[in-house]
DNA sequence: AAATAAATTTTCAAATTTGAAAAAATTGCA
DNA sequence: TGCAATTTTTTCAAATTTGAAAATTTATTT
């Protein structure tokens, strides 16, 4: 080896630019020549050390999958043994800066170009399934007598309201959606009343664990 | 007038193979060619009939709002006068043909690339927020007394679990997501209880008729 | 310093996309 | 038929986007 590799590191700073254009831009809308000019690099290191178009996406979808797993597992193990409604919202609507909403919005143009891309189809399944199951866990922590479909339902509200309220702030309105959202979500959640029950801490540990292997 | 203007019709047919376009490809992924090609005529017709793209874009937007308020105006008319909250699950969730799933993934689109479209961003806040003015309406007979505030908490979940079923619907995940939707949403609605009592169906018939003037 | 492997720059061609306008064709009517 | 307004087709140029590879530079090892 004559020259240390630096491949990695560009990589990484090239699917960084990537996200910045797809939450933008969209990935359709997202050109090789407008991630280099974000990047700082020419379009042909692009090439050079990820390869044409269609890998590119392919990447970008890769990374996010697997970071976002890893994110989410990271959540899970930062919920409290009990009473985690709370924190759980605060985690999705209030302790969003500026690279978590990017993520959100990336996701949901992965998800919209799925089409295009039938690999990515597969995988933004899994990535969905997983995030729901996750939150699943941590809603069963304050409603372990709701039954599963109950949990799921809650689940897939909350994650509609997340990728909504992301959605709609590039329209501008304000930070009065956010709070909407927000009480929407606690709204969902308290629909699960009336199973309501002292949590079991060994459940969530015995699941974090799990995940993390 | 020698020869008889086609001009509307073909107004319609171009921008109908349009929202078909970005329906699947968005906004960003839409080109003139596979515009003309989805309607069977010439891009230069396209040109000729409505203009470049920006003006494409902006006529694209323009029609999907009105056609969009008639269709709810349309809706809201369509109400009982009592117990609204059924046939409104109904009419978000279980009545939906192609037609109006493509009608909803045009608004994601359309808000989704309107960070590049300044005046889309403007049409588009209006847009939204006449669908949820609507909504609460709707959400007013069988929920006279939960305050606004509440009403539009539930109307924004109700909106985010619609356009995030179609959304999802596209990964392929089976109608088993479109029942949790309706599920949700149905909690959503729930959890306006203990304001619940009788409707006035006066006040319905009021809201209407402002609306359609 | 020379060799070597990796990274970067440069360059070229092909395909796509869009804008624009001229030329031709169609239709209704005097 | 011939005029007139409209629609449609054809054609061309410019700009953008992508693929691909050659040439150059850089950094490490021997």
């Amino acid at each position: 080896m004559a020259r240390p590799s630096v491949k990695a590191e560009r990589t990484e700073e090239i699917l960084d630019a990537f996200e910045r254009c797809v939450a933008r831009l969209g990935v359709e809308g997202t050109t090789l020549e407008r991630i280099a000019e974000e990047s700082g690099l020419r379009r042909s290191l692009l090439r050079y050390h990820i390869g044409n178009r269609a890998e590119m996406v392919q990447a970008l979808a890769d990374r996010y999958i697997k970071s976002s797993r890893t994110e989410a597992c990271k959540m899970l193990a930062s919920m409290p043994e009990s009473e985690t409604s709370s924190p759980l919202l605060d985690y999705l609507f209030i302790d969003i800066d500026e690279d978590q909403r990017r993520k959100i919005l990336v996701a949901e143009a992965l998800v919209s170009g799925a089409d295009l891309y039938p690999e990515i189809k597969q995988r933004m399944n899994e990535w969905y399934s997983n995030f729901v199951m996750i939150l699943c866990r941590i809603i069963n922590v304050d409603y372990p007598d709701a039954d599963a479909t109950a949990q799921r339902e809650v689940a897939w509200g909350l994650i509609s309201l997340v990728f909504n309220v992301q959605m709609m702030a590039a329209l501008g309105g304000g930070d009065s959606v956010l709070k909407d959202s927000r009480r929407a979500a606690e709204r969902l959640l308290l629909s699960l009343n009336g199973h309501r029950s002292k949590p079991e801490p060994e459940a969530k540990l015995e699941a974090s664990e799990e995940l993390l292997a």
